[in-house]
DNA sequence: ACCTAACAGTTGCATCTACATATAATGGAG
DNA sequence: CTCCATTATATGTAGATGCAACTGTTAGGT
C-alpha cells in the first residue's frame, strides 16, 4: 500500500546506505550545482557556521570523515577565502571556522540546498524524512573505529 | 532514554546520508578486508549473484550507480574472472553475469560481510536493522532522476 | 532505404574518500 | 630535563564516483 514498485531491498545494510546516499547525494548536487557547489562542499560550510570553531580531527569525527581527507578536501575552501584555520596551543592542531565570504556563500546556497531537501520531504513525507534524518545520526554513531587493536599495532614489543 | 550521546543529528538530510554511509562503510571494509574485498566489490558480486544476469545499465539503475562508473567498477571484476559479459541481441548492451570463480569469492568472503552485519544489528538492534533497510530501499527510489529537463538539453534547435 | 533522435556504453577529467606512511608537536616516565 | 609513545596533520597512492563529451547501435518517421 506504500508503493507499488521500487527498487529492491537489498540484503545488505552497507549496500543499501551506500546506494541511497548515491542516489540522494547526486539529487542534491543538481540543485546545489546552480549555486556551483557540491554536496561535500555545501556540507562543510554548514557545519561550520553551525558549529563554530572546531579543530580538523573533531570536525572528522562529527562527520565520520577521515582526517586525510580533510586536509584535501578543506584546503580548496580555504583556497576560496570561504575558511580558515589558525593554530591553537597545540600547534599540530588546526582550527578551522567559516569566513564572511564563506557565510556569504553558504547563505547564497542555501535556497537551492532548501529546495532540494523540500523535494526529498515531498516524496517521502516530512515527518519520515526526520525520523530517517534522527535514525541516521544513530547509525553513524554506532560503529565506533575500533577502540582496541589500534595502539598495539606497530608498538615495539620486542 | 536511547543514547545518552553521540553524533549531533545534521539539519541535511544527504549529509545524514552520507555521514552514515561513510561510517558504516569503513566497518563494512574493515571486515571485508580480511577476505580480500572492499565494500563495493562484495556488493557488485553480492548483487550479481542474487540478481543472475543483468545488462550494465539496469545493474547502475539497480544499485544508484552511474552506469560510467561501472564501466569501471566492473573492469577488474572481470579481470579477476568473478564477473563475465556478452553482447546480446542489442549490441550496445552488455550482459553481466557472475563465473563459478566470482561464486566462490563471494562464499569466501560471506563470512566477514555476516561479521559486519551482526556487529551493527547487535548495536542497533536487528529489528531497527532491518527497518532501516527496507526505509533505505524507499529512499534510494525516490529521487527519480527527472525525467524531464534532459532530452531538449543539446538537441540542434537552430 | 534514409535520417535523425534516443539509447548503451566508454573515455577524459575532476572530486571524494581512505589506508599506509611520514612529520611535527605534546606529554608522561625516569 | 630527556626519551619515547601518543597525537594531529600531511603526503603518496589507489579506488569510487559522476558529469561532459564521444562512439557505436537501434528504432521511428518519412
Amino acid at each position: 500500500m506504500e508503493r507499488m514498485k521500487g527498487l529492491p531491498v537489498l540484503p545488505c545494510a552497507c549496500a543499501s546506505l551506500r546506494r541511497a546516499s548515491r542516489a540522494i547525494t547526486q539529487a542534491y548536487d543538481r540543485r546545489l550545482r546552480e549555486a556551483g557547489l557540491n554536496t561535500a562542499q555545501f556540507t562543510l560550510l554548514q557545519v561550520m557556521q553551525l558549529a563554530g570553531e572546531m579543530t580538523q580531527g573533531n570536525l572528522g569525527k562529527l562527520l565520520a570523515l577521515d582526517t586525510t581527507t580533510l586536509s584535501r578536501t578543506l584546503r580548496p575552501l580555504e583556497s576560496e577565502g570561504w575558511l580558515e584555520c589558525s593554530t591553537g596551543g597545540d600547534r599540530r592542531e588546526r582550527h578551522w571556522r567559516i569566513t564572511s565570504a564563506g557565510r556569504k556563500v553558504l547563505e547564497r546556497s542555501t535556497p537551492a540546498w532548501v529546495r532540494a531537501q523540500k523535494e526529498l520531504g515531498a516524496r517521502i513525507g516530512e515527518k519520515r524524512l526526520k525520523a530517517m534524518i534522527e535514525e541516521l545520526a544513530v547509525f553513524a554513531d554506532a560503529p565506533r573505529p575500533r577502540p582496541a587493536v589500534r595502539r598495539a599495532q606497530r608498538g615495539a614489543r620486542s
